[in-house]
DNA sequence: TTTAATCATAGTAATCGTTACTATTATTCT
DNA sequence: AGAATAATAGTAACGATTACTATGATTAAA
């Protein structure tokens, strides 16, 4: 009755998220997986995302391009996007502590009901301090 | 050389965006612009709004419905995103303390520099809490 | 206050990320 | 093996946004 059907592409997609700290995006994803399925279909590679998305076994990332990123890293941890080259990078400071207290302080004064926040960084990445200290 | 001219459109959009706590997209701003002006196109709308952001009068909010929307207050505050109907609401809390914390510690152990932060929440606005009480 | 320069506009076409559709192929159940 | 059904490839459609172009408005100078 569920009926979830396995698929190597789904599969694929999978492992390549889990396998890399790059934040891809479902384009990236799909020229990532066609080296390995030439002909893999673009519409098959959001499709699958979405549903890994729903399943919980992928996590959507926002970022400033306009398009969506995706992290198979599912652990709590947070974002960095740099200002200069649009990468995503992880945060591994923990703080679900600071958080959830903020949390309880913003739901005190708030009318309906706050179950979940989302925060990210922004600034410029290594790669990019090291550039501009260059030039 | 600025070479910025004034416009009626652009003062519309101003201040329509001013006067509203609604958040509104590009094309919810036009439709209101279009009260008053008949004739605007959407491109204007669209142009004076990345404008307006560029000079920091009016600021880019996140959303679900993967589109723009768009907030005239530029004070430091946060928003909330109800998850039922994707409406979007102004946090009153003062978070600049614990933010500008969280800032210094993530800093700390992280490789390039963090100049900035953003945290939204997400929930039941009042009225969707007030709806499922209801059915 | 005409003139010249230039910015902004309306209207439309093009772009880009994403979703929907359809006939075919793969997986699963019996 | 065969029937049932989910997943695919390929393509068309979609919605938000951007780009283009000829016309109109604003500004600065004569």
């Amino acid at each position: 009755m569920a009926g979830l059907k396995y698929s190597r592409q789904r599969e694929a997609v999978k492992n390549y998220l889990m396998s890399t700290k790059e934040h891809p995006t479902a384009d990236m994803v799909y020229n990532k997986i066609r080296e390995e399925y030439p002909n893999i279909s673009l519409g098959t590679v959001y499709r699958n995302l979405s549903l890994l998305v729903e399943l919980g076994e992928v996590v959507k990332v926002p970022s400033m391009d306009g398009c969506d990123h995706f992290d198979g890293d599912t652990s709590a941890h947070y974002h960095f996007i740099c200002t200069e080259c649009g990468r995503i990078s992880d945060i591994d400071t923990n703080l679900e502590e600071e958080l959830s207290r903020i949390n309880r302080e913003v739901n005190r004064g708030f009318d309906g009901y706050i179950n979940g926040s989302a925060i990210h960084f922004y600034g410029h990445c290594q790669d990019c301090m090291a550039k501009s200290k260059i030039s």
